[in-house]
RNA sequence: GGGCCCGUGGUCUAGUCGGUUAUGACGUCGCUCUUACACAGCGGAGAUCCGGAGUUCGAAUCUCCGCGGGCCCA
């Protein structure tokens, strides 16, 4: 049966992928194999599996499909973080409602259906990229079993004492009425008016005077001479009266305004640092629907514009503003509604951070690579404050607690009434105070609360399974270290007191040709489909398994994919080839089978350090290298007339394809599930994915079989490009080869080359001319230190001819800046040119080895 | 502003325990349709290894200072 000449991604990886069982990549709970437990990070369902997700993917199903062939027992599960923002966002969008205008129940039930549809559209991106994910582990946050775990790892981790409530500035949008993540905070270059007050003793210059009633201390700098003395004093606040401290601090730059700075309760971030620093009080002037409260006195109720207005014209009137000036300013805005965020102090549900256990547990992990261990170090070490984790959100794990409308009592669930929504469930017994009237918790639990428990999770926490924590591996991209691998050490730390995984392995960014991060606005954006539509999955996982080293930043390259579909290409030819020809049946091998037959097992051997070692780009050069240069260019060439002809070598290249080709398929079983799958089922019935990984055969690594087969291929090269040279064609024959080298059989020459080839021994009879002294530095250095570039000078220098005959003493003397200078052989190395005489033919030499050639 | 990474032929990239000939891919130029492959083969051209200083007999490689880029976080 003949293949067709061109290899047809298209058929061949749909026919596969609907052949393919689940089954064959489930994890077994009850296997005797060592686990090998992935925690693969939950994408969030947008609906679209973008190209930094698919390099992460192609990561892990490289790593997944290794380990399973070198027979661990493997779960590769998949988990999709529902929960969040942008999809409210999003339902909002598409219902065109917000979300104050349905019920919290009917808000949910829309965002589950928009979630559960994205959903299943990237589940069919997963499955068309080849990935051996193990669906029978998978897991939806969304889902009560799910997000039931989440909740007891809160009420486990409240009655530990790590979770509490506490008020806490948030960053607040007063239209959505909600805190914000820092990640939320979109920023505007505005211009704003900065306003010159007088406050007392001292002049201070304030962009935002409405927050004057929430002022709580002025500062000045620590080495501004000017208010040195008024540190420490006390000072009346204008319109308010009230009075605060005047501290010192090194952040206060003594040239903006006037030096002095009134710090608030809160106009911004620096704010936030200044009062956290100098343990300042709090005074609330705006409330969570962006108007004055009652501190504010007669400006109470009015919105914060109003009140700036009103107080600024009173500030004139009383001639308490003297300056105002035009100044820019970076605004924070809600990314939604655009309209400028406050912080706000409000109550607060955190998680307790305890940075030396963090630490300890991260020690604990085998980082690859090493050095983004420093990113989480550095994380850790700056932690400012505890993870807030309540949200003013709809569409996420429900607090469990509810409030006692008596007497105001926190009432936390307790662990065996999980699953539950405290808006719509009671607590099943009293308070302590008797009464049973209660008012849910209507603030909802951060995502990462759900993804931090992910590889607890899949390794059976809470499971009728045996837990099998630590997984063995966590992979994802180090853009998230500082929250999910942070998140989750922290996680697994104070639930299970152990750490969640042997092993994390860190994917760089994927960035557009224009070599920036891929974004919409920037318009470099490629999406997997459309790669897959013009070049196949497996073009498209070569281009994640070479383009760049791990770890490292990764650029997207069409010319990576169409390389990559031009090498399935090449080895469909390969395979055609030599189909008709392979043999399992053994004879014994001649020097080139044992030259290919080593080069191959040093091949198995090397790519299998470098799995372990999760070098995906170097085990696929390697490979592609072998089956593209020694394999195709050279072995297949040496061999040809041996597969056409019936002489006894045939059954030995037959054998030697066979076993190639074989273990080739294997080696790129991980890479190119499909391609492999295809080649494979042309030699065995089974499947290649569940096939063992080649072992290394020791025996047949052999460098003087390498050698010889390197010598082999040397001179049949030389010979091809001397045919190539003379115009000849390349099977055009010759009338005779001379052949003056250790080779004993040149059967192979003689037939690659389509010449006799009669093997001679000794030398022809040459002329020996020598030509240049190279020195050899590595020697020279060493031994002679300064004054090695003096005698390598000399080297260069001398008459080749005089220092080769001085050599065959063993060393030479050599007058180096006046001195004479004894020089061992070692130190350098003769280059020679052979002439031979009299003779109408062409010389070439490879090595050590005299190609005599008769035209 | 802080942390981490990176800067190598036209483009991308390997090499980074210091040793003189810097790897490969794409592109480019020339030759060749060889009973697997022209999406191929063979050969050529193309690099002061970002700049500067230092250490050293010797630096792409080590140290310092710049410049430029990327990501994360302020």
């Amino acid at each position: 049966m003949e293949l067709p000449k061109e290899y047809d991604y298209k058929t061949l990886e749909e026919k596969w992928m609907s052949t393919w069982q689940d089954s064959m990549y489930y994890f077994d709970w009850d296997s005797g194999k060592p686990q090998f437990i992935i925690d693969t990070p939950p994408p969030y369902p947008t609906g679209n599996f973008h190209i930094g997700n698919a390099l992460n993917w192609c990561y892990i199903d490289f790593v997944a499909r290794y380990k399973r062939m070198r027979g661990f027992n493997v779960m590769f599960p998949e988990g999709w973080d529902c929960h969040g923002l942008p999809t409210e966002v999003k339902v909002e969008e598409i219902h065109g409602i917000t979300k104050s205008q349905v019920s919290r129940e009917e808000f949910r039930r829309l965002c589950v259906e928009l979630t559960t549809k994205n959903i299943e559209r990237m589940r069919k991106s997963l499955r068309r990229l080849g990935f051996s994910i193990d669906w029978s582990n998978e897991y939806i946050t969304m889902e009560p079993a799910y997000f039931g775990k989440t909740q007891r790892s809160f009420v486990r981790m409240y009655n530990s004492g790590r979770i509490y409530q506490q008020n806490h500035p948030v960053n607040w949008c007063p239209r959505c009425e909600t805190a914000i993540a820092f990640a939320e905070v979109e920023y505007d270059s505005r211009s704003t008016t900065l306003n010159y007050l007088n406050f007392d003793k001292l002049n201070i210059a304030t962009t935002r005077p409405e927050l004057l009633a929430a002022c709580v201390a002025v500062a000045v700098n620590p080495d501004d001479e000017r208010y040195r003395d008024f540190v420490g004093k006390d000072i009346k606040v204008p319109l308010f009266g009230h009075k605060v401290k005047v501290i010192a601090d090194k952040s206060v730059d003594p040239c903006f305004g006037t030096g002095v700075v009134m710090i608030c309760t809160f106009g911004d971030k620096q704010d936030v640092r200044w009062w956290v620093e100098h343990n300042l009080p709090l005074r609330k002037a705006i409330d969570k629907t962006g108007k004055m409260t009652d501190l504010a006195g007669k400006y109470a109720g009015l919105t914060t514009e109003a009140a700036k207005k009103a107080i600024i014209e009173d500030m004139k009137k009383a001639g308490i503003l003297y300056k105002q000036e035009e100044l820019p300013q970076n605004v924070g805005m809600c990314w939604r509604c655009k309209t400028p965020i406050e912080i706000l102090s409000e109550k607060q549900w955190f998680v307790k951070i305890i940075s030396e256990d963090i630490m300890d547990t991260a020690n604990q992990i085998t980082w690859v690579p090493d050095y983004m261990k420093v990113r989480l170090e550095n994380w850790t070490g700056t932690m400012e404050w505890d993870w807030c984790i309540s949200r003013q959100r709809i569409f996420a794990t429900p607090i469990p607690a509810w409030y006692c409308t008596k007497c105001d009592t926190v009432k936390v669930a307790k662990e065996e009434w999980l699953p539950l929504d405290p808006t719509r469930n009671a607590p099943l017994e009293p308070c302590e105070c008797g009464s049973t009237e209660f008012k849910g918790e209507e603030d909802v639990l951060d995502t990462w609360m759900d993804s931090s428990i992910s590889a607890l999770h899949v390794s059976g926490w809470l499971s009728d399974h045996p837990l099998l924590l630590p997984a063995q591996l966590r992979p994802q991209g180090y853009d998230i270290i500082r929250t999910w691998a942070f998140y989750t050490i922290l996680r697994a730390r104070a639930l299970l007191d152990k750490k969640p995984w042997d092993t994390i392995l860190l994917n760089g960014m994927v960035l557009g040709e224009d070599g920036h991060k891929m974004s919409k606005s920037r318009n470099n954006f490629v999406v997997p489909e459309e790669v897959i539509k013009q070049y196949g999955a497996d073009a498209f996982r070569q281009w994640a398994a070479i383009g760049g080293s791990t770890g490292s930043d990764i650029i997207f390259s069409w010319k990576d994919v169409v390389a990559g579909s031009r090498f399935l290409q090449k080895l469909w030819s390969i395979v055609r080839f030599s189909m008709p020809h392979v043999s399992d049946k053994p004879a014994s091998f001649t020097p080139i089978d044992l030259w290919l037959l080593s080069k191959l097992n040093r091949l198995v051997k090397e790519t299998t350090e470098k799995m372990d070692a999760y070098q995906f780009d170097e085990t696929f050069k390697a490979v592609r290298g072998f089956a593209w240069d020694i394999l195709a260019d050279n072995y297949i060439e040496l061999v040809k007339w041996r597969l056409y002809g019936e002489g006894e070598g045939k059954q030995a290249a037959q054998h030697t394809l066979y076993i190639t080709i074989e273990t080739l398929s294997r080696l790129l079983a991980p890479f190119m599930p499909y391609f492999s799958e295809e080649v494979y089922s042309h030699l065995k019935q089974e499947s290649i994915h569940l096939q063992a990984w080649p072992e290394v055969n020791e025996s047949l690594i052999n460098s003087d079989a390498e050698a010889t087969g390197e010598l082999i291929k040397e001179i049949t090269g030389a010979i091809r490009r001397y045919k190539s040279e003379h115009g000849m064609a390349l099977n055009a024959p010759l009338k005779e080869i001379e052949l003056y080298s250790s080779i004993t059989d040149a059967s192979d020459i003689a037939g690659a080359a389509n010449t006799p080839v009669r093997i001679k021994t000794g030398t022809p009879d040459f002329e020996i001319v020598p030509t240049e002294i190279k020195p050899n530095m590595k020697v020279l250095g060493k031994t002679y230190r300064s004054k090695a570039k003096s005698i390598a000078d000399a080297l260069i220098n001398a008459d080749p001819k005089t220092i080769m005959e001085q050599a065959g003493s063993g060393s030479v003397t050599l007058s180096v800046d006046g001195e004479d200078v004894a020089l061992d052989v070692s130190g350098f190395t003769v280059e020679k040119d052979r002439l031979l005489k009299g003779k109408a033919v062409d010389v070439l030499e490879v090595g050590s080895a005299v190609i005599v050639i008769m035209r």
